[in-house]
DNA sequence: TTCCGACAGTGGGGTCGCAAT
DNA sequence: ATTGCGACCCCACTATCGGAA
């Protein structure tokens, strides 16, 4: 063993495992818990990180070898070749990492862009698609023989900056260790997506948990119910609504479908407002293409969360909140302009 | 007993690749 | 050439069940 390990605090060491091979180690990533909380005591000990809209991926290098695997372990090496590379040419040989991969415009992480490359594995289309990706790096998992997941997580960082040498496309991501609802608030004042808050003395497990917890800058309005789909499967009631709002012009615009947020209750309610407010032409400006969609009298108004406006106009990540009496739907425009 | 975590199921936008039209 | 579909990515949420607390 070299010196990397040394460095691990005496009262640590008991919980370094022989580690086995880097893949089955990599099997799952650790996921984060959605929560809405913004207290965060500084003696809960809690590390912030910016949440990275990209794509999780799992590096294992083993001497020479390099594996790339996305969340479901799918092999993503012909996906981010310059990633493999850049990990092949560090001077540890062996690690296993955890990290997201994301594609910036103007500064901000942008996942629409990333998209463009996601599913591309062949060589000649990965360089024409002339998007550039970065490598996040933020967790240690395997260091030199040995399962570091066990580690706290401040100790696993801290062996990670010393591994890994982040000359792009390679960066390791910085964290806070106080400060999380400022950091937020601040956060969601830039446009950014949220934070990752996590607790500075868990262990590294593979599966979702309440150590890592995902603080989202939501988004949310009212929009114009103008209809809805037909429930597919166990659902009763209804799919999607079609939600809408008026643009400067007057005329109601799609705004793409939200397909949950209700119960069982809410799904029968509000099928039961659709039906009386049924009519047979689509009460949208413009083609809506929806096979099957039912159209209504644009009567109702529902609260819509989302995380943000796609290029298209479209809500990205919608779900219902509940219906608005307060709000007449004539009054419901686009609050934010796109980016 | 109550609560929590894991899973399945239903729903969303978007992209790519392939088969059918 | 266009369209539709599934498979991936990102995801939110509800309902259910079994084990932990």
């Amino acid at each position: 063993m070299t010196g990397l390990l040394d460095t691990v605090p005496a009262g640590q060491r008991r919980l370094l495992r022989e580690a086995p091979p880097g893949a089955d180690l990599a099997a799952r990533p650790m996921l984060a818990t959605l929560s809405d909380r913004r207290d965060f005591p500084a003696e809960e000990e809690w590390v912030f990180e910016r949440k990275l809209d990209g794509v999780r991926m799992l590096a294992v290098r083993e001497d020479r070898r390099v594996a790339l695997l996305s969340r479901t372990g799918r092999r993503l090496n012909d996906t981010y070749p310059e990633i493999v590379d850049a990990l092949a040419a560090q001077s540890c040989r062996d690690f296993t990492i955890d990290g997201e991969i994301v594609a910036f415009s103007r500064g901000r992480t942008d996942f629409s862009r990333l998209q463009q490359r996601m599913g591309l594995t062949r060589r000649q289309d990965v360089e024409a698609s002339g998007v550039a990706v970065t490598y996040y790096v933020f967790d240690l998992l395997r260091l030199e023989g040995r399962d570091t997941t066990r580690l706290s997580l401040r100790t696993r960082k801290s062996l990670l900056r010393r591994a890994l040498t982040p000359r792009a496309p390679l960066r390791t991501t910085s964290h806070r260790n106080a400060g999380g609802a400022e950091l937020l608030a601040a956060s969601c004042a830039r446009g950014w997506e949220g934070l990752i808050a996590k607790r500075a003395d868990s262990a590294y497990q593979p599966r979702r948990s309440t150590d890592w917890l995902k603080l989202k800058c939501a988004q949310g309005q009212e929009f114009v119910v103008g209809g809805f789909t037909e429930p597919a499967g166990s659902r009763v009631g209804l799919g999607a609504l079609l939600p809408g709002y008026y643009g400067p012009g007057g005329g109601l615009r799609y705004a793409g479908k939200v397909g949950t947020g209700f119960d069982r209750p809410t799904l029968l309610e509000l099928r039961e407002r659709l039906d009386g407010l049924r009519v047979s032409a689509s009460p949208f400006d413009g083609p809506v293409r929806e096979a099957g969609a039912r159209w209504a009298e644009p009567e109702l108004v529902a609260q819509i969360a989302f995380t943000e406006w796609t290029r298209d106009g479209m809500l990205r990540h919608p779900r219902f909140l509940g219906l608005r009496d307060d709000k007449k739907p004539g009054e419901v425009v686009r609050e934010r302009a796109a980016a």
